[in-house]
DNA sequence: AACTATTTATAAGA
DNA sequence: TTCTTATAAATAGTT
């Protein structure tokens, strides 16, 4: 909108298409500050960058900042590798026993993904830094869950 | 914007405020559609209205409303709960092994929904839906990292 | 990065 | 709610 009607379509030329993302972003983001303000409502951008391989979000709010940051540490990862070595000195008989809970937990994780990805499209939830991203939470409901099981079968947690 | 020069603070007056919502919501919208267009990339917006328990997700793509859908399904879990119960009789070496398997799994769990999330973070990736909110891959992806456990036992998948 | 001529968005009114 | 319209805001092209 300007000295001329835009066409929408892509703007090939790099630098025009560049500053174009650039002045829109911003007006998108100040909209966005706008309409939470104004309706008192949660709203959220999120713009993907083609050189930032980290979308922009909008608010940048606490909660997707520490996801972002714990997923960067890549050393967690590590951490999980080594995890699995140890467990090399498991018996068979635990092993059956595991496939046994392996078909149970792939159930509950389906149900414990779909709920973190509703919490998260929850965008009321997105901006509750105090109990939104927290994995502890999810992890509770797991262990919850898996209490749930072995109740069933009159043993306390190991 | 307009007759008069608008004061960023909370409309209180209700009528006003759901009407500027409306309006502004379009607008925002179709802003997110232009950019995408205009510079060929990926926006996403996600409005939370107080009257809908479900947020506003643009552009609505496939993917998003599987997850919802799945979600609103509450017979998937009864299915669960029901599954938990023909757990019953399951012995207690077996709950040994499950306590084991609990410990390990939380933590790879962890770890899944770190990436889950970073997933639906990188909007690219949203847009993507092929490959994206197909929990499927998620189902996968704990597939191999338990077999890579059961590996370490020399026993093949049960 | 700043500047305008215009287009676009929208607050208020009908 | 929908349409209209005056005005504020956003922004395309320019400097």
């Amino acid at each position: 909108m300007a000295r001329k009607k835009v066409d929408l379509t892509y703007i090939t030329n790099d630098s025009k298409r560049k500053t174009t993302l650039r002045k829109r972003k911003n007006g998108l983001m100040k909209k966005i500050g706008e309409i939470s303000i104004l309706c008192g409502i949660e709203a959220c951008a999120i713009i993907y960058t083609p050189d930032d391989p980290h979308p922009e979000v909008c608010p940048s709010n606490q909660g997707v900042q520490n996801v972002l940051s714990r997923f960067r540490s890549v050393s967690e990862f590590e951490q999980s590798k080594k995890m699995f070595s140890q467990e090399s000195f498991l018996s068979q008989r635990i092993v059956k026993a595991r496939a046994q809970l392996k078909k149970v937990s792939n159930k509950i994780r389906k149900k414990e993904i779909s709920l973190l990805m509703i919490q998260y499209l929850n965008a009321g939830n997105i901006f509750d830094n105090a109990n939104m991203i927290d994995l502890n939470d999810i992890s509770r409901l797991i262990d919850k869950k898996l209490g749930e099981i072995e109740r069933k079968d009159n043993i306390s947690q190991a």
